[in-house]
DNA sequence: CTGTTAGCGCCTTCAT
DNA sequence: ATGAAGGCGCTAACAG
């Protein structure tokens, strides 16, 4: 640890640095440049001479030196982090927006902070107050509706947001969605179109869920409309998980409930095949006795029998632009456009 | 010998800072305290009289203080982070493991960064040098062969490193996993006690990928054990995608390549799915014309029809023992077990 | 193209 | 229980 060369301090030096003891002194040391250059050479290798940069180079490789963020981070007032916020990671669809996320930022070198909220609003806030203490450059969160105080600090935080999944007239920042409402019309609307008159809307419903209340307020409205005076049929739960057997239990639940139901309207694929699977053990025939329709057209919809009418969303793609709109924001380059609907797609297949 | 301090402000001091003006100090003005005493109230409230921590908080409120985790990092060269580093986030088991790994670790104040390596071993090794240098207190990544070079940082980093999804005698620090090899021998001795004797192992083998590889050997090894003499049955694809489609694709390679297959060992869950569904689409019966093996037991193993005999892990454990080894080691708290062996289960179903 | 200087915002150490 | 001093490792600003 060649470091000792101040004897005149009365004090022994302070030596707090548990790991890695070499810094960008001990590269320039190693060098003989400045630390400076060091810098320099690190983050524009153009900006240095070629010979500058080949002894920079080597004394990195031989000293081990790792750079230190934090310190960059604090003296550059950039983070080189983007803080991404969901509602859960496993079972889910956004860890496709989230890898596509990921795809874009890192090989800018901007890496991501990653927490979940469980669809809980307080949690919510919680995470993004947390994250916002590691002044990340941008935030990317699903969802278009927060808790004042959320709403509050992702707006003091002075860099750009992007809320996902949904769309407002009133985003915080940037917006890359589309309607839940609209795609949840379309879906009756076919249904109507088929000849199903007495339609079921099924679905978990969380609490911090706001997609899931749009998709709901779209069947309701589509219903009105094509249904005018017949009362909407609305099934949902609220502590059960995502998964296949949710969907059994709702339509158990619908059929009991509701006996003269015809079609079914699931606010997801996962709760939708759960349901389709257990028609065929019940030998109830989709469609011809019960249609069945699902939503974000996971892997399992299409190989289904019958395969499964769903709404196609394009997750990874959600992310991707997101990551571009952040970028563009964070190296400051013009964004023309801070509300993005990716729209949404209905794709018809044997269920319905 | 104090440095003097220079009152001639002969330059206009330096203002970089573009967001979030507010620092600690304007808080301890605005509490008519010094900083040391803001920092005290925040990280150990009991360590400052109520009055004074009622005033702190209030003053927080008012000036919207958010504390610049970048700075307490590098002062105190703790960065209460953890790196966590997956393959692949979506579609993906590994998205649960990161789930049970984050709530064990945001409650106690850790945030975790992600990366994903899409199965490359040089991504993971460029990943795990760029994350380094966020100077994180404890690493996360799946899977326990890495090259040189990135065990070698993570060795240096001088924080505790978890493994994790595999097993390995030699490991960089701790191990929370379970032998794959033993996890496939276990399928093949299912399969042959059931009367099966010409397997085939199927599935995708990204060249990055160990887990893949340790059950190919436990295949071959098992079968070797149970069918000597007789030439094992390996069918795999390199660059296909974990999806049902695939899992379509490998079983009529297998037809084709092996017609006299009666029962197809798949690393997982979502292929062998998607070969039972072609297997009802094209009328082979399962398991009576052939058995079908998945791994994992994803939510739709036990929904299909014929249910699925797979593997179990308990993907969300190994995030949550993983998180808590790693909060031990961070807290200075002892660790005994350096190597966790959580296990796997075989679950018969109707597919053999 | 390179070096010097000062400071980013917080925490550790020491003193009271 | 609180305050003063200094430095964590790096980079912006300015000079040459």
């Amino acid at each position: 640890m060649p470091r000792e060369s101040v004897p005149t301090k009365t004090r022994a030096p302070r030596r707090r640095s548990a790991t890695s003891a070499v810094t960008m002194a001990d590269v320039a040391a190693a060098a003989g440049v400045s630390t400076q250059t060091v810098s320099r050479a690190l983050r524009d290798p153009a900006s240095v001479s070629g010979e500058t940069l080949q002894r920079i180079e080597e004394a990195v490789r031989n000293t081990h030196y790792v750079q230190n963020f934090a310190a960059s981070h604090l003296a550059s007032n950039r983070s080189m982090t983007v803080a991404a916020i969901i509602p859960a990671i496993s079972t889910s669809i956004f860890a496709e927006t989230i890898q596509g996320l990921s795809d874009v930022l890192l090989p800018e070198g901007y890496q991501v902070f990653l927490g979940h909220t469980d669809y809980v609003a307080a949690r919510e806030e919680a995470l993004i107050r947390s994250l916002s203490g590691r002044r990340p450059d941008g935030f990317f969160i699903i969802g278009t509706q927060h808790t004042r105080d959320a709403t509050h600090i992702l707006k003091r935080a002075g860099v750009p947001v992007v809320e996902s999944w949904g769309l407002t007239s009133r985003p915080i920042d940037l917006v890359v969605g589309f309607s839940n409402h609209a795609a949840m019309k379309t879906v009756v609307n076919h249904l109507a179109d088929r000849g199903y008159h007495r339609l079921t809307f099924a679905g978990v419903m969380k609490p911090g869920d706001d997609r899931a209340k749009e998709r709901r307020k779209g069947f309701l409205d589509a219903h009105g409309e094509r249904f005018p005076g017949v009362e909407p049929q609305v099934v949902t739960v609220a502590s059960n998980s995502m998964i296949m057997a949710t969907g059994a239990e709702l339509l158990d639940l619908v059929r009991a409930t509701y006996p003269e139901t015809d079609a079914i309207v699931f606010t997801s694929d996962v709760l939708a095949s759960g349901a389709v699977l257990r028609c065929n053990d019940l030998g109830v025939r989709v469609p011809a006795d019960l249609a069945i329709t699902g939503f974000g057209n996971y892997d399992i919809a299409g190989h289904l029998r019958p395969s499964l009418t769903t709404v196609a969303i394009a997750s990874r793609r959600i992310g991707m632009l997101s990551a571009e709109l952040l970028l563009a924001r964070m190296q400051n380059k013009p964004v023309t456009e801070r509300v993005i609907d990716i729209g949404f797609e209905l794709l018809v297949r044997d269920s319905s």
